[in-house]
DNA sequence: TCCGGACAACCTGCCAGACAGGTTTGCCCA
DNA sequence: TGGGCAAACCTGTCTGGCAGGTTGTCCGGA
């Protein structure tokens, strides 16, 4: 696998893409913030000078990397951030061959033991609530999986949020997708119910950790959550 | 500025995201990689019984995110990893204001500690040249803002690349438009010589760390890096 | 046999016009 | 003043068409 990553010169000058460039610009010299309203295809197509198709397709672009919302009948909307093109992106690196799962928990690790730290320096109450139910609703559901992974997700989640910095919250989102597809291969590495306890248990210990308010301690407990998930996928031979 | 980061559930059941969808299943279900054409936007209207427009604008997203390259007469293939998209997406919350410039900081200091510390133990002997060639380069253009800005982002990406995870070059070049935008903002917080020259210094210092090998010494002159630049980020008024 | 050039078939970029729904707005009536 | 209805507006999708770039093939010459 090569490591090239690059990014074409956008300069390409088609109509579609110099259109996506005009409203980005709109949006910005407007000062549009999320929900505000862009204009319609038709006065796009007028001021811009080219056809409803082109701005149609740029619109559609834009949706796609989820800039703007889009829906039938009503006017383009400035869109929240969404980790959705990221996601995407990552899948599509996966499924290419471009990306390893090793390489994905290498990345997770550095960023997650961040949120963990931030997290138990800036979680509210409200926050913690939320950590530990999910932490403990693993526990609770061990025998079906499904339920295990979604909670293990949220969880991650959940901190990420807790960190109060939404960048951290796109990059774990962003994993989102590809971790649903990955997940079962790991928990099928940890086959008996004591290590898939002592697994959750590291979930549990760690909502402790950031309730209390404990950063170094949270750090080292994702970090071990990470080692120990790496650990397992390379025994089961993905590598 | 709220923190939550969505993801909406894209069962949007239209007719373009169902398209869109098709294709990169076609691309998985077929092993596509890098370069391989995907089929023509008739074959694909026939195949898929939808007009060719609705084909159209599918490709036209997919193109947007990057995961696939569009040419005028030619097929379309399957795309490279690309931070185009993802650089977009960065550029447009900071734009909204649902992201500010120390998160950004915060962010590049947790990747960037790491790739600087995977640099020194993975580099290659001609990324160790690139890199002490951008920092080098630095000093030499120092009454150029424009050319020390330039060499600055090179020399950051060619540490992620010499990390040898696609995911942090993916990441640190998602920053590089907006880094591009708030660059000359620190650089103005560095009015003399000597303050510009000590900042540059530190890039020579992390080649060198990273040319010896010495990880502990790369990861914590990065981490002196970011910490300089954020406190004259604050210093500056820009919080 | 091999190479190069020309031509035909194919493909994409863009456009105009049209129609079926969903949404918004404003007006009118109670 | 408040509620409801209709018209105006807007988006999703389709058809058909033309210009211009690309690809592949085939034939003639070396």
């Amino acid at each position: 696998m090569s490591t090239a990553v690059s990014a074409k010169h956008s300069d390409a000058a088609s109509l579609v893409s110099n259109t996506i460039g005009e409203i980005t610009r709109h949006i910005r010299a407007h000062e549009l913030g999320p929900g505000d309203r862009l204009p319609s295809e038709a006065a796009l197509s007028r001021q811009l000078s080219v056809s409803r198709t082109v701005v149609r397709e740029a619109f559609s672009s834009l949706a796609a990397m989820r800039l703007i919302d889009l829906r039938a009948g009503r006017r383009a909307t400035v869109a929240e951030l969404d980790y959705g093109a990221m996601s995407l992106v990552i899948e599509h690196g996966v499924h290419t061959e471009q990306i390893t799962v090793q390489q994905i928990y290498d990345v997770r690790r550095t960023i997650e033991t961040r949120t963990a730290m931030l997290a138990a320096l800036r979680r509210t109450a409200d926050e913690v609530e939320r950590i530990r139910t999910h932490a403990l609703a693993m526990r609770e559901n061990v025998q079906q999986p499904e339920q295990v992974m979604e909670h293990d997700l949220a969880f991650h989640h959940e901190i990420a949020k807790a960190a109060k910095n939404p960048i951290f919250s796109l990059i774990v989102g962003a994993f989102e997708r590809v971790s649903r597809q990955t997940w079962p291969i790991g928990w099928r590495t940890r086959p008996s119910d004591a290590e898939q306890l002592e697994m959750i248990q590291i979930h549990i210990d760690l909502a402790e950790a950031i309730e209390t308010g404990d950063p170094q301690s949270a750090r080292d407990l994702m970090a071990r959550h990470f080692d120990e998930s790496v650990k397992a996928l390379l025994a089961a031979g993905i590598a």
